[in-house]
DNA sequence: ATTTTTTGTGCAATCGATTGTTTTTCTAAA
DNA sequence: TTTAGAAAAACAATCGATTGCACAAAAAAT
C-alpha cells in the first residue's frame, strides 16, 4: 500500500537496469520476449502505473489539448466539445476541458496555466468583452498552436473555424420576411463579440436588401439570457412597441420571450413570428417548436481538432486561417404557419 | 523566436546558478535584492514561462482535480463543475473535466489517464453501466482521494456526496397523490445506477404506503432521454395504459411524454399531472411549467469539492463515507391545478 | 577457427525545477 | 589583525522515464 512503484523498483526486483524496463514496458523491439514478460509480471505484481509527468518532461509533450470555452451549459458547446473528444480519443489526444464563465480574467488565468507545458495545443472559444488579446498573442509567441472557434478574435492573425454567421442571420430574417413580416426586432449580443456582431451586420444588411427600414428601438442589445428575453418583451410592452416578428441571436432570449409574450396573450407565430440561434435542446420542445439557425456543432467541434491537429504537427500552412462550415435554417412552428386556418 | 526558455537560459545569460535562479523567482529570502530583481528583469525579456511539468515531477502535486462525469449536457452536471471550480480555484486548484458518455471503457481510460500522476484527486459520478469498481479500487490502493457526487458505486467502500434520492422520490409521489391521483407511473432509469434505484425505490415504497397496487407495465425502465420518454407515450396509448400522473426519474423523458401528451389531446396537468427531476433550464419553461425535484446540484459540486480537499490534506477522517444535502420538490404547473375552473 | 553481424542490456545524460548541503563572500565583533 | 557568524550563491542530488551509445554474448558468415 502507499507509494507508487517505479521502473527502478521493478528493476531491483529483477536485478537489471530501470532502462531495460522502460524499453520491456514499452514494448521495444531490443529486448527478448523472455525479459518482458518477467517485466510486465512483476509491474502488475507491484501494480505500476506509468507516470505521464516524468513521460511528458522527458517528450516535451503531453498528447493533451486544451478547451477553453465561455460556459459549459450550452448544448452547442458540450456538443462541439463532443466533437472534439471524438476524434481526439482516435489521434490519441486527451482533451481538458476549462470554463471561463465569461470572464477575461478566468480566461488568461486558464490560457496561461494549461500553456506552462500542460498542452500542446489549444482550440478556444472566447469570452464575451474580450477586447485584449495579449495572452493569446503569448501562445503564438511560445509556439502552442490554437485554433478559434464560434467566437474568435476580431484580429485576422488567429485561425478560426465557424459558419457564415452574417449569412445564415441574412437567411432568418429572409425567411421571416418571406412570412410576410416586416416589423423585425433583433435581439444582439455584445458587438465586440465576433459572431454577435456578425449576426447584427446579417440582420442589419437583410434589412436592407428587403427595403425595411430599422428603427434604433428594433434592436435589442443585452446579455443573450433567459431573463434578457423576458425583460425585452415586458420593455416592449410597456413602451407599446410590438414587432411582428423577432430574429434572436440566440435561442435562450428567444426562450424567454416567447414565454413572456404568450402569458400576455399574444400569438405565436400568427402575431410574432420567431427565429433563434443555436437549436438548443428545448427548442424544438417549445410551443411553438422553436424555428433556429442549426450551427452544427459537433462537426465544428470535428473540424477544430482536425486543423489543430495539423498544426501541432507543423503542418500549420495547410489549415486556412479561416474554414466555414455550411449552416442550416430549421423552420419549425414559430416562423411557421400551418396551412389550415 | 520558438524554444521555450528554461531557469538555465537566465543562468546562463546572467552568470549565476539555476539554482539561484530558482529561488530568486520564488522570491526566497536567501537572495539579495539586486539579483532578484535582475532575473525577473531577464526573466521577462525571455519570455520565460515556469514549465509546470517540471515543477510537478519534483514536487509529486499538481494542484489539479480531474472531475469525471457521464455526460456534459445536463444541467445537473454543469452547474455541480461550477460549485466545484468555484471552490477549487479558492483552494489553488486547478478543474480538468473528462466525459464518459456513459461509456464504462471510457470512464476507465479517463481514470487511468489521469490518475498516472496528473492529477491529486478525482470528483466522479459514474456511467450508467457500472458494475466493476476495479479503476476505482485501484486509486485508493494508489491512495489518490476520490469523491463521488449523485451517481456513485453501489458500495460502502467509497466516499460520495448526494442527495436523499428515496426520500424526494417519495415525497414527489406524495404530491402527485395529494392531488388525486393513483394511477400514478414512472419513468425509471437503469436499476444498476445507484440514483435511479432509489428514485425507483422511492415510488414504489410511496405507492405501498398509499395503498396503491403498482402494476408492472406502470413502471418503463429505459434509457432516460427525450426520445424514450416520447416512445413510452406512444405505447401507453397503442395499450390503452393511460396514467393519470407520471414521476419520472429525469426531466428529460419527461419533456418529451409532455410532448407526445398533448400531440395526442391529452390536457396537461387536468388529465395526467407529471413530476420530474433535476430542475433542467426548460423546465420552468414548458408548457405547463414542469414541476420537479431540485437537487442543488452548485451546492452539491461545493460540498464535493471541500470533502476532496479534506481528504487531499490528509483529513479524510473528518470526511463521512456519506454526506446528504437537502433538495427541493419544486411545484410547478405541471403538477399543480389552478384553482379556477 | 576467425570475423562479422545480430541481439539483448547496461551506462549515463537528459528533460526543468527544487532543495538540502556545502562553499564562498562579506560584515562585524574580538 | 584575526575570526566568528551571517548572508549569498554554488554544488549536487532528486523526481521517473526515455534514448543514443557502448558493449557483451550469441549467432551467422567466411
Amino acid at each position: 500500500m502507499g507509494k507508487k512503484s517505479s521502473i527502478y523498483d521493478i528493476a531491483q526486483k529483477l536485478g537489471i537496469t530501470a532502462s531495460t524496463v522502460s524499453r520491456a514496458l514499452r514494448d521495444h523491439s531490443n529486448i527478448s520476449e523472455e525479459v518482458k514478460k518477467r517485466v510486465n509480471e512483476v509491474a502488475r505484481e507491484l501494480n505500476y502505473k506509468r507516470n505521464a509527468i516524468a513521460v511528458n518532461l522527458k517528450q516535451g509533450s503531453t498528447r493533451t489539448i486544451g478547451v477553453v470555452i465561455p460556459q459549459l451549459n450550452r448544448h452547442f458547446f458540450s456538443s462541439a466539445i463532443n466533437g472534439i473528444e471524438e476524434v481526439a480519443s482516435e489521434a490519441g489526444y486527451n482533451v481538458i476541458i476549462c470554463q471561463t464563465r465569461n470572464d477575461v480574467r478566468q480566461e488568461k488565468k486558464a490560457v496561461q496555466m494549461l500553456s506552462e507545458s500542460v498542452v500542446d495545443g489549444f482550440i478556444i472559444s472566447v469570452v464575451t468583452d474580450v477586447s485584449d488579446y495579449s495572452h493569446f498573442r503569448n501562445l503564438q509567441d511560445q509556439g502552442i498552436p490554437v485554433i478559434f472557434f464560434d467566437r474568435y478574435p476580431m484580429s485576422d492573425e488567429f485561425k478560426r473555424v465557424s459558419i457564415d454567421d452574417f449569412l445564415a442571420s441574412s437567411q432568418a430574417v429572409t425567411h421571416l420576411a418571406a412570412a410576410g413580416r416586416t416589423k423585425i426586432f433583433h435581439f444582439a449580443g455584445d458587438q465586440s463579440v465576433s459572431i454577435w456582431h456578425e449576426r447584427t451586420r446579417g440582420y442589419v444588411s437583410a434589412m436592407k436588401q428587403l427595403g425595411i427600414t430599422v428603427k434604433p428601438d428594433w434592436i435589442f442589445k443585452d446579455t443573450l439570457n433567459l431573463e434578457a428575453g423576458m425583460q425585452a418583451v415586458e420593455r416592449m410592452i410597456l413602451s407599446n412597441n410590438i414587432p411582428d416578428a423577432i430574429f434572436s441571436s440566440s435561442d435562450h432570449p428567444l426562450l424567454g420571450a416567447l414565454s413572456a409574450f404568450k402569458k400576455h396573450g399574444f400569438r405565436i407565430p400568427k402575431d410574432i413570428a420567431m427565429v433563434g440561434y443555436g437549436n438548443e435542446i428545448f427548442s424544438p420542445f417549445t410551443e411553438p417548436p422553436m424555428s433556429t439557425v442549426d450551427q452544427h456543432s459537433y462537426e465544428m467541434g470535428k473540424l477544430a481538432f482536425t486543423n489543430l491537429l495539423k498544426c501541432m504537427e507543423g503542418a500549420a500552412s495547410e489549415v486556412p486561417k479561416q474554414s466555414v462550415l455550411p449552416h442550416e435554417l430549421v423552420i419549425r412552428g414559430s416562423s411557421f404557419l400551418p396551412d389550415k386556418p
